[in-house]
DNA sequence: TCCTTATGTAAATAAAACTTTACTTTTAGT
DNA sequence: ACTAAAAGTAAAGTTTTATTTACATAAGGA
């Protein structure tokens, strides 16, 4: 499961932590799901996706 | 987090086990989650949402 | 260089998702 | 009514996601 969370907060000009508070996580939390150790449960998913106004499917993909 | 699991399995004519085993988790996760006891992970959604070509967002909602 | 902000990482813990086993209830067919 | 399949449920245990605290590193500005 990969993502372009990265990418999205740069363009929404936004720091790791500002987007932890944003989705209400710590920001360990982004982090780790940016660099991949994790996947983020899916209402958390919907709370990212929300924000940067795209779909699922957008930011997350299943690398098979 | 609601979902139309239940309506999508009777579409396609599945019962609980038969969607259990095609994305390969327990039935009782899937009555679970039909249920609303907890939520799938991410990779699980995507794997439901794949079987029945549609949107992570078509099948689940984030209620409120 | 010094200081600050952002990011990376790690260990211990907590919480949520999922499994396994097993039993009960519901539903539908004959 | 009887039976079988499907759905519901529950407890105990494992795995994964997320938190907290804490420290280390990178990058940039003054």
């Amino acid at each position: 499961m990969k993502n372009t969370i990265k990418v999205l907060r740069a363009e929404h000009d936004l720091t790791q932590a500002d987007l932890a508070e944003k989705v209400a996580v710590s920001r360990q939390t982004i982090n780790a799901i940016e660099k991949g150790k994790f996947d983020p449960s899916l209402p958390l998913a919907f709370k990212i996706s929300r924000l940067f106004n795209k779909s699922i499917e957008e930011i997350f993909t299943a690398e098979e």
